[in-house]
RNA sequence: GGUCCUAUCGACUAGCGGUUAGGUCAUCACCCUUUCAAGGUGAGAACACGGGUUCGAAUCCCGUUAGGACUACCA
């Protein structure tokens, strides 16, 4: 146990921890093999990150966040972000869902240096049309005597450890790594075939995680692995950890979740340099999750996952990436609202928080309505188009006269609302002829008892302005109702709002009033009193 | 069971040995106001607990407690 304390006390004083694997070798097994591997020191543009979702269900908030904090990482350092997929379960896996990661990626405006669609030096970059490459590196692996032949069975593995008084849940003994040759050729004989498993070297295996700091895993904490079964199918544990290093990937940053799984891939990595397939091993670092409601993981099933359910309410990327970047990351002590570029110059990994987030929709809300407000007004109305086209206030392209009276009302619109999603209901009243104007419940129910009158006389106060302006609107019906019926503002403008919009909440009234003309204006107030 | 991660207002966080513990969302109050927003001002609200190290601890160390992850011939 001193001598323990000791070799890991020197070896991190010594000048060769340079690397951050730690080397403390315990126990004395026949085959035992060390970490010798160095650690990836890459820096600024040599930095290699890569975003490598499995395509099943849809893109959900967690993994996207993931995308940004990496894509972030390569645009802070000049590195490169690489976009690989892994569809190698062909039963989970959907063409659909793939479609979804490319189309919700393109929309959020995250790109890709290397990777699907765009191509580069590594093609392919779908797992599932590698198959080739990993048969040559388990051919390489199991020369360098890195893998051996595993027979048992799940059940006979469980068997084992009731025998030897071992506990269960500890799985696999390794004690198939020295098998006599009489007793591989009686399994063969019996038709079965191996599956492969990596010899783990007996050593305390550390590294430095780039948000978690130092971290280290005993010998002995996981047993000898299968990378691949028998048959020769390789599993996620070799085909990840492949991909990366012949994609010479530097910096992997991750869901928490694969935290555990970190040392079974440095020691991987420690075999695939020894064959010749990997140069190095990258540094690790990984994000908090993104919790829902309750202290879970933010899962599928929960709607605010879902990447899509966000842009169909109206949430803009500006505004989604900026709350998913606040999920662990801050640009400083007193803002939260920030662009994509200014995330990509302050982006620092190690100052990601390392705990767990929940995702609060009505924060997320708060910081979209933020950046709505930073549109400019052509650009607001570029991106409110599809959603009065698909409420169907707009029908195909717009017309001149809709074009305008959207530029118009935009600046209005723009302040109060938190998705693009609602301004249709909003707005929808300045694209409706008087005659199909419908008066909605909640604006009637508020009307006082005088409400004709005020709308006759608000009518009659109108007729005779020659310039139809807002401040002429605002003049004459103050005159009218306020100094001369004496009703308060609020009582007096209540009534003018529900007949010319028929909604209890629009835009400001005399603004809208202007935008509408005259002739509309006095037409809706004519039919308000007819129709009571 | 084993291994690992985490712990600051209701939520997200700032803090990296000396602060009246700061900001944002949410909540409440007031101001502004033609509705709704926006905006302005203000209020309440936190260092999980116990030891240690130190002149001094939210901050470093240990333990406890509480959450969480992993422990597949899934990814």
């Amino acid at each position: 146990m001193l001598a323990l304390k000791l070799a890991t006390r020197s070896s991190a004083k010594s000048p060769a921890s340079a690397s951050c694997i730690t080397q403390s070798p315990r126990g004395s097994s026949k085959n035992m093999t060390l970490i010798t591997a160095p650690t990836t020191t890459a820096t600024g543009s040599d930095v290699r990150v890569r975003f490598c979702p499995s395509p099943t269900g849809t893109p959900h908030v967690g993994l996207i966040r993931t995308a940004l904090f990496n894509w972030a990482y390569a645009r802070r350092t000049g590195g490169k972000f690489i976009f690989r997929i892994e569809d190698t379960d062909a039963s989970r896996d959907s063409e659909e869902s793939y479609g979804q990661l490319v189309e919700g990626l393109r929309w959020l405006g995250i790109d890709w240096d290397e990777g699907i669609d765009t191509g580069g030096p590594n093609e392919p970059y779908r797992q599932s049309e590698r198959g080739h490459i990993y048969q040559d590196v388990i051919e390489k692996l199991k020369s360098s005597g890195h893998l051996y032949e595993s027979f048992l069975t799940g059940e006979e593995i469980e068997q084992r450890n009731i025998a030897n008084s071992r506990a269960v849940q500890l799985g696999y003994d390794n004690s198939e790594r020295d098998l006599s040759e009489e007793d591989r050729q009686a399994y063969l004989s019996e038709g079965r075939k191996p599956a492969l498993r990596l010899r783990v070297p007996d050593q305390d295996i550390t590294f430095v995680d780039l948000v978690r700091g130092e971290i280290t895993f005993p010998a002995g904490s996981f047993p000898d692995f299968v990378l691949v079964r028998p048959g020769g199918a390789p599993l996620y544990t070799l085909v990840n950890p492949v991909d990366d290093a012949l994609m010479g990937v530097t910096h992997v940053l991750r869901g928490e979740d694969l935290l555990s799984s970190t040392p079974r891939q440095i020691a991987l990595y420690n075999a695939l340099v020894e064959a010749g397939v990997a140069t190095f091993i990258p540094r690790f670092g990984h994000l908090p999750f993104v919790m829902g409601e309750g202290n879970k993981k933010l899962s599928k099933r929960n709607p605010e996952s879902n990447l899509f359910l966000h842009r169909d309410r109206g949430f803009i990327p500006e505004g989604l990436l900026n709350y998913l970047a606040l999920l662990g990351w801050s640009i400083s002590a007193d803002r939260d609202i920030f662009s994509l570029d200014e995330l990509c110059e302050n982006f620092e990994i190690e100052n990601v928080n390392p705990n767990p987030a929940r995702f609060d929709q009505k924060k997320a809300d708060a910081i979209n309505a933020a950046h709505i407000r930073l549109l400019t007004d052509e650009d607001f109305v570029a991106r409110i188009l599809p959603y009065l086209q698909s409420a169907g206030v707009i029908q195909g392209q717009p017309t001149a006269r809709q074009l305008e009276i959207l530029s118009a009302v935009a600046p209005l619109t723009k302040e109060r609302v938190i998705v693009l999603g609602d301004v249709p209901a909003m707005i929808e009243f300045l694209f409706v002829d008087a005659a199909d104007l419908k008066i909605d419940e909640d604006a009637l129910k508020q009307l006082p008892e005088n409400a004709v009158e005020i709308v006759s006389v608000a009518k009659a106060s109108l007729e005779s302005i020659e310039d139809f302006t807002t401040d002429a609107i605002h003049q004459a019906l103050s005159d009218s109702l306020v100094d001369g019926l004496g009703e308060k503002p609020r009582n007096a403008f209540g009534p003018v709002r529900t007949a010319i919009s028929g909604r209890r909440v629009t835009p400001p009234l005399f603004e809208c009033m202007e935008i509408l003309g005259k002739e509309q204006s006095l037409a809706r107030l004519e039919a308000f009193v007819q129709s009571r």
